[in-house]
DNA sequence: AAGTGGTCTAGACCACCGT
DNA sequence: CGGTGGTCTAGACCACTTC
């Protein structure tokens, strides 16, 4: 059930976002680690690569285990499942949709989902607004054999969770793409923006672990309001 | 000197790319490449993970190691310190030196660096042309006490194999901010677009592995023209 | 020289997929 | 049930940093 070094990694990663190691900056070393979670220092060391390529921490060979600079939130942290409530947790996200419905899919979402034409699928259009303000704009198309039921109620909250927790999906992949476009007057109106002003897109296309294609989706963000973070580790 | 997980992890990448695992698209089994490599079943799932993390296979516990389908070329790659040759390897890239200089670090730099004002830095503006179209403008900074020499021959060419194989740097990690602003008129004059129009900006902050930031950068691209991907595996 | 992370091994046992 | 990936251990030795 539980796996140790996945534990080991969440309850580090609580430690250091309370500031537990601030005053040194620095990690017990690996082996200390070991002992405190009566573990080998192997499963110590797959928990830290957690934590490294989290982006919390990095290794120094000789040296320690030392964190990184905090990142300031009011980001979208691109390398997450986690969603806006997470990456912007001082603000006050609403969500309100704009679309909810089974649809079937054309010619190009069976190419891109890789699936049957006509093939059933829940379609959610999202107006994310964060404090008070429009946020973005989320189309999502998610397979309807995979995520059969789907409601206003759950499309509100965050619908990762659900797939998640509820449905007891596991995620495995992503692609994600960033490109900046002009917006059409629907989409600038939403935004309280002006027709012709730009967008900064996300187009993600989710698989589960086992491989198979589940989810669409296209975010349209703010161009002033909205800052992608990504943090890269290279090992 | 040579370590096993990483060549195993070259030498497979560089099969995958080739197509050598096209037709069944799969991989060997961990236990066929352990024989095969000549390494224990750990090492082949070190090298693994490192394919896995650059987004070329994933895994399925009890079935196998399976291909990703392949990213369209043309796109940015946001994981890699690759830099657009390799990313766009189709197209004919040349760059042009717009400013090459040392100066000294302000309060600003100084701050975003982590070092003192005053401190010398490398700073450079280039113009990159993509099949003869101006595609960005990358602005960089480095700290002249890791990057003593620089000129415009390296710079022509790709600053980071320099800094690989010449410098024997080693990077450590980096922060990515990915953001949408309009272009100032000189800017936008570089990549032949009107005043006024969008430029997609990608802000880094690089640091080597012992946790000393080296680089400041800021790429502003052409928003018709770029996209950047980025590949996530979640584990 | 002592401390600390990095690589690698050999092997046990578990969890999941497919037949 | 056999095949295959996932977790975990105990220990050896190496590479780098720090003093």
């Amino acid at each position: 059930m539980a796996v140790k070094y996945r534990d080991i990694a969440d309850f580090l990663e609580k430690e250091i976002t309370e500031g537990k190691f601030d005053e040194t900056n620095k990690l017990p070393t690996e082996e200390e680690l070991a002992k405190q979670f009566e573990v080998s220092r192997s499963t110590v060391r797959k928990a830290v690569t957690q934590l490294v390529n989290r982006g919390y921490i990095y290794q120094v060979q000789g040296s320690g285990m030392f964190l990184r600079k905090k990142s300031e939130t009011d980001y979208i942290n691109l390398g997450s499942l986690r969603g806006l409530t997470k990456d912007l947790p001082a603000k006050i996200i609403e969500t309100k949709i704009l679309e909810l419905h089974v649809m079937e899919a054309d010619d190009e979402l069976a190419r891109r989902l890789q699936c049957e034409q006509g093939a059933k699928l829940y379609y959610t259009k999202r107006l994310r607004i964060v404090n008070e303000e429009p946020f973005s704009i989320e189309i999502s198309y998610f397979k309807k054999d995979i995520v059969p039921y789907l409601n206003e109620e759950i499309a509100v909250q965050s619908i990762y969770t659900y797939l998640i927790e509820d449905l007891k999906l596991s995620i495995g992949f992503a692609d994600k793409v960033i490109n900046c476009a002009l917006m059409d007057e629907d989409t600038a109106n939403l935004l309280q923006l002006k027709s012709g002003d730009p967008g900064l897109i996300i187009e993600n296309t989710v698989s589960l672990t086992n491989g198979i294609i589940f989810e669409l989706s296209k975010s349209i963000f703010h161009f002033q309001k909205a800052k992608i973070l990504n943090r890269v580790s290279f090992k």
